[in-house]
DNA sequence: TCAAAAGTGTTACATATACACCCATGC
DNA sequence: GCATGGGTGTATATGTAACACTTTTGA
């Protein structure tokens, strides 16, 4: 049988952290300060517990780097098992997508900081690839999903919104057609409430509430839906 | 630090190989002969070995139990990492889904058969849960990529193509609109042969192929699509 | 000529984009 | 009043579902 041999491997997970700082999606790193690939930026993550699944360990270990309550959404992006993918024995690694809300700013740790994602320093390993599938994934979920949520603060304006969605999806969003988008499918309710114009003037602008903060797929079966169920399939 | 200690595991790959027969979608699933689970079905899959990536392994194995020539697509699920998903040592599992086209009838051994996916019999450990996945996996990408490619022969009639959706997806498809969305996309393609009517006459069938055999999405940027492309993002 | 199966045309409907227009506020 | 930003109305484009209708064969 060829390939087999089972030596034991050592089992990490690593979370690719996105956020929307100032209209621009980031990601949280942290620098290597010994071998290998000392000085290049890592992702968040470490070895899998004896009593927790994958799940349980990159939020524990995300606690450990920033607030739990600032990570609003979590989800398993894949696993990288490449033999050498890092020196040494051999470790298969869990990849994680994380976001965090853009009025969050947790306290992170001095090695620690956030980067934008079309100007990454040099990455180690292979957390580069990761990044990547990140920001693939939280690219097609805002457009069939309301993982929205997860950038949002927990009330915002329009505008606000349509900087954080242009920001994550990187080209121009209008905040006209982002409002009828996310209305129809019900993902946004207004909270009653207006936020004050600026300096400058204009009319107060509504403030708005995602009406689910879990994760839910507002547009499935874009096609081949079952017969006779007219508008949007119902996701539990 | 609660919860590391970093004993090492095992790692083993599974996968969900699905086919429409006979218009019902199967899973292919072994008896496991030995405690524990014993007389309970299994997905095919095993340890992964030193010098392979987990995708490697999954088409190794799989090579074991159908040729692999028989399976046109294979994509990873995610990872299966409960402590004591399995009793004894800890073993985490990577799941994958497989695809084989409905006019291959691989030969399988004899402890292996094909069951309808809404007819399990019982399941080992959490293999049940890796099946719900692939359904729903599979599910999702028939709306929006190509993978049908995967379930079809290499030529094939509409009727037949509808009879493998409609199997796949649990619910009726019709074979008109299926056509035109297929087609529209840009998937199908006429092959210029024509199918013989069978006994009961009627216009014979043109036969069709897809226009490639890898996946593509087909169908990205269902909303919020980057301003002035005007029609279908393009994706390489 | 009729029944059966395949394929096309047409209509209705849903949803998204683009853009013009109206609203509410500070100065 | 006027500039500024917020929000709505409406035309247009796209794409799918449903169904009637035509085409092509065997008996």
């Amino acid at each position: 049988m060829p390939g087999t041999s089972a030596l034991p491997t050592c089992h990490e997970v690593l979370a690719a952290v996105l956020q929307v700082r100032e209209g621009r999606l980031c990601v949280l790193a942290w620098q290597r300060a010994i071998a290998p690939d000392e000085g290049r930026w890592a992702l968040p993550g470490g070895r899998l517990g004896d009593e927790e699944d994958v799940e349980e360990s990159v939020r524990r270990q995300l606690a450990e780097k920033v607030d739990l309550r600032d990570v609003a959404h979590v989800e398993q992006l894949g696993v990288f098992s490449a033999p050498h993918r890092v020196p040494g024995a051999r470790v298969v690694a869990t990849a994680f997508l994380g976001l965090v809300p853009s009025d969050a700013d947790p306290a992170v740790p001095g090695d620690t900081a956030w980067h934008l994602v079309d100007a990454l320093p040099p990455t180690a390993f292979d957390h580069a690839e990761i990044v990547t599938d990140a920001l693939d994934r939280l690219r097609a979920k805002l457009s069939y999903t309301n993982i929205g949520f997860a950038l949002a603060p927990a009330e915002f304006t329009v505008s606000a919104l349509r900087e954080i969605y242009a920001g994550a999806l990187g080209h121009p969003v209008s905040a006209t057609n982002l409002q009828r988008v996310l209305t129809r499918r019900g993902q946004l309710e207004p909270t009653g409430a207006v936020c004050p114009p600026g300096p400058a003037g204009g009319r107060p602008a509504a403030l708005f509430r995602f009406t689910r903060r879990s994760l839910r797929v507002t547009d499935a079966f874009a096609v081949l839906r079952p017969p006779g169920e007219g508008g949007r399939a119902v996701v539990p």
